[in-house]
DNA sequence: ATGGGGCTGCTTTTT
DNA sequence: GCAGCCCCAT
């Protein structure tokens, strides 16, 4: 009978290997892996995506299928056999076997996967749809970005934070004119106080969950913290006053409603028996407490992330979260993902060398079978001008010569600024291009407008889309008439459109009640319009009604592109009314206050893309051009004074470079044009750190002497192949035991020098050591990683 | 209440 | 180099 157990369980698991063998072996244990806390450091191109979808697709299917040591009662030796000899069938047929094994499965709608932004939360989406025969599972999965899934969470409890229902989300904009206000009324000066640093700091204490008063009891006597307390204090309750939620609310209020209603919490924690967290390096404080909270019942989490594309702690994303995954779930599983699919050698070992130079970082390894490759190209352009031209040029000859097409070809720049030379020369060219990001399309005026006038339909609270509105097209109403509309509104604790609608029984407002009395009028009726009509028919009826076209058409030529943008809004409506089988105002409102530019990214059309590097994260792209590749360019200015913003920007060269499988361009200029004003930059730090070995220079086209060119500074610092020792070890996959040691030990590191071991903790299969090193103090290091030798 | 003219300061990066 | 802001004149 013995025998016939172990038979069995290796037939399954024979079965389910082959049944995965698309994926490595640890991309398979991901997938096994699914009753306890999982913690997967996955490097760029290494295939997480394909893992966390089919370890979802997998736990709904099969459950805790591999691990279990079930054994039927009735198998027999016929079954066995036929079991043994299953291998050979074709996949279809292998997942109807398969089946037979489930064990524990989840229903779908109680997993749920959260990303950081739509475009990864839509990819998702689409690959999960695939892996099930019918729409509805995949649909049922919780799938969404943190903002998103909160909002999904706070519309259904609005109440229990205060907010009444229909409450909206306030854009970047949005924010800042609220904040603006808040200064003004507190006789706070912008020039001693810019309005960018309270909106900063007032981010970074909501990220850290501190409340107003917190805020003020930390301050202390520091004048500075004190005032923007003052702020933060009125800010939050002119938010509450317009029923509005900045992005950074929407994390900290639903874990506030979460500590407030435990039984809330619960029902949460309780539905969700599998909770699966994207690019968990980018989290931040309050996310982490959010994320554990949601996990707190079932203990079911698995976070994915690579702490080298940690390119967000400038918001608050704190690599802390993934050495803190330990400390809270300290029987947690911890798989590497280190084989690379997406890139040729040359420009993944580029990538490792360049990262290879930030210190603060668990030392990894990212290897590949694929191809050498061609060397990373290089290219010195004389400005800014013959940089795009560079680019323009060797897209149309690849395209030309039918090597690659336009949707091929990726252009990732630090800044969204330099977009603007880059775009002015494509459009001569005539390639194919679109551009994300930048002025977005939302930022558009018109846009802005036409979405105040909904947003203010949807919630007639909104103080800050009122006034944005309320004199656009001019209704005479002005600058002195608001202000004592918002003075009786804060008296009397009623709304500004309250006070509007009643404008006839306010002395105060005599003069300008019959142009209040009509705005209101107008707003009252497009939102009873709404019940009856389709949401393209009411922004067509609020065009009209508002006057708002007529102001567009009477501007003449000049505006008529304004008039396309809103065509083009509209469309864009039309589409969400199809998309969505139960389409509301609010909630095309939220979707639109939660999708930014990027996430529209089409990867069918055949057009050459461009977009800033933090956008690109998670995309790939047969060729990348990376163009500004300039000291104060990237890295940039502000970032060369700190160490550890420098190795930000490092890693976000790093994220740059990951993004080619096939070619990478990488180009500086000699003179570049900002800010009306010539730089003249020296090549960036990031292609010196590239060996000379693995980089081919485009020569100049008028052939310029040499001697001045890109070749005196690479020489400042030569790396011979053979001191490479992370190159030769790229070729081969690494393997075998790790030697472990304990506290007390005295050991060595490659670039922090010799040190001392303080603390050890198991984490899975890994092992998390605290050494206190003789000249850069304390670090923690991934003991599987961090190549340790003892003294 | 509005529109024009001149001045400032800006560019990191995003949900 | 340009967008957005403030101030002043109408």
């Amino acid at each position: 009978m013995q025998e016939t157990i172990k038979r069995y369980l290796k037939a399954k698991k024979a079965l389910f290997d082959i049944y995965y063998s698309d994926l490595n072996e640890n991309q398979r244990k991901s997938v096994y892996c699914v009753n306890n806390p999982l913690l997967i450091l996955a490097g760029a191109g290494s295939g997480k995506t394909t893992v966390l979808v089919r370890r979802i697709a997998h736990i709904v299917k099969f459950g805790n299928a591999y691990y279990n040591d079930l054994v039927p009662y009735e198998v027999n030796e016929m079954h066995l056999t036929a079991l043994e000899r299953s291998v050979a069938l074709p996949k279809e047929e292998l997942e109807n076997i398969l089946s037979e094994f489930a064990f524990e499965q989840c229903p779908p709608w109680r997993i749920l996967a959260i990303t950081f932004t739509n475009k990864a939360a839509n990819e998702i989406k689409e690959r999960l749809a695939k892996q099930f025969p019918d729409e509805e599972t995949a649909r049922d999965i919780w799938t969404g970005t943190f903002h998103s899934i909160c909002m999904r969470i706070l519309r259904s409890h609005h109440e229990k934070i205060g907010y009444r229902a229909g409450f909206c989300v306030y854009s970047t904009d949005d924010t800042k004119s609220a904040m603006q206000k808040c200064m003004k009324e507190l006789d706070f000066d912008e020039k001693i106080m810019p309005v960018k640093s309270v909106i900063n700091a007032i981010s970074k204490a909501k990220e850290k969950l501190q409340t107003p008063e917190m805020y003020e009891a930390e301050a202390g006597n520091n004048p500075k913290y004190q005032s923007i307390a003052k702020v933060y204090k009125l800010y939050q309750k002119s938010l509450l006053q317009s029923n509005a939620l900045d992005f950074d609310d929407i994390i900290m209020q639903t874990v506030r409603l979460f500590r407030e209603n435990k039984d809330v919490l619960k029902s949460y924690s309780d539905k969700f028996k599998y909770v699966c967290v994207d690019e968990y390096q980018d989290t931040n404080k309050a996310q982490f407490y959010l994320t554990e909270m949601l996990a707190s019942s079932h203990r079911n989490l698995m976070v994915v992330g690579d702490d080298d594309q940690s390119i967000y702690k400038f918001r608050g994303a704190t690599i802390e979260n993934i050495l803190q995954f330990d400390k809270n779930f300290s029987d947690a599983t911890v798989i590497k993902l280190e084989q690379n699919y997406r890139s040729t050698k040359n420009i993944l070992c580029a990538a490792n060398e360049i990262i290879n130079n930030n210190k603060e970082r668990h030392p990894k390894m990212l290897w590949t079978e694929n191809d050498m490759g061609s060397k990373i190209h290089i290219k010195q352009a004389l400005n800014q001008t013959d940089e795009a031209k560079y680019i323009v040029n060797t897209i149309q000859k690849a395209v030309a010569e039918n090597k690659y097409k336009y949707r091929d070809f990726a252009v990732l720049y630090r800044t969204n600024a330099q977009s603007n030379s880059l775009e002015a020369t494509f459009v001569k060219s005539g390639v194919a291009y679109r551009i994300l990001g930048g002025t977005r399309f939302s930022d558009r005026k018109e846009i802005r407008d036409v979405v105040a006038y909904l947003q203010l339909i949807n919630n007639h609270d909104d103080k800050e889309r009122l006034l944005r509105i309320i004199n656009e097209p001019s209704r005479k109403i002005g600058a002195k008439t608001i202000s004592v509309i918002s003075e009786i509104a804060v008296e009397e604790n009623k709304s500004m459109f309250e006070i509007i609608e009643n404008a006839d029984s306010y002395m105060a407002l005599k003069n300008s009640s019959v142009r209040l009395l009509e705005f209101s009028a107008l707003i009252n009726y497009l939102t009873a319009y709404l019940n009856e009509h389709l949401l393209n028919e009411l922004v067509e009826e609020m065009l009209i009604k508002s006057g708002y076209r007529q102001m567009l058409t009477d501007a003449g030529e000049e505006e008529k592109d304004r008039l396309l943008n809103i065509e083009e809004f509209v469309s864009g409506i039309m589409q969400y009314q199809s998309e969505n089988e139960e389409p509301t105002l609010t909630g095309f409102l939220e979707q639109n206050s939660l999708v930014a530019d990027v996430d529209r990214y089409d990867e069918s059309a055949d057009a050459v893309v461009m977009m800033t590097i933090h956008s690109s994260k998670g995309l790939e792209f047969p060729c990348v051009f990376l163009p500004g590749f300039e000291e104060s360019i990237f890295p940039s200015e502000q970032s060369s004074h700190s160490d550890s913003e420098l190795e930000e920007e490092r890693r976000l060269a790093y994220v740059a470079t990951t993004r080619a499988k096939k070619e990478l361009f990488i180009i500086y200029a000699k003179d570049r044009l900002l800010f009306g004003r010539i730089l003249c930059n020296k090549p960036s730090r990031f292609i010196e750190e590239i060996p000379n070995e693995l980089k081919e220079e485009v020569p100049t086209e008028n052939n310029m002497p040499r001697a001045t060119t890109a070749k005196t500074y690479y020489s400042q610092k030569t790396i011979s192949f053979s001191d490479l020792t992370i190159n030769k070890q790229l070729f081969t996959k690494p393997q075998g035991v790790v030697e472990r040691f304990s506290v007390g030990d005295h050991v060595s590191h490659i670039t922090f020098g010799s040190g001392e071991i303080i603390t050890v903790t198991t984490m899975g299969q890994d092992v998390l050591y605290e050494v206190i090193f003789d000249k850069v103090g304390t670090k923690k290091l991934m003991g599987n990683y961090a190549k340790l030798t003892k003294i």
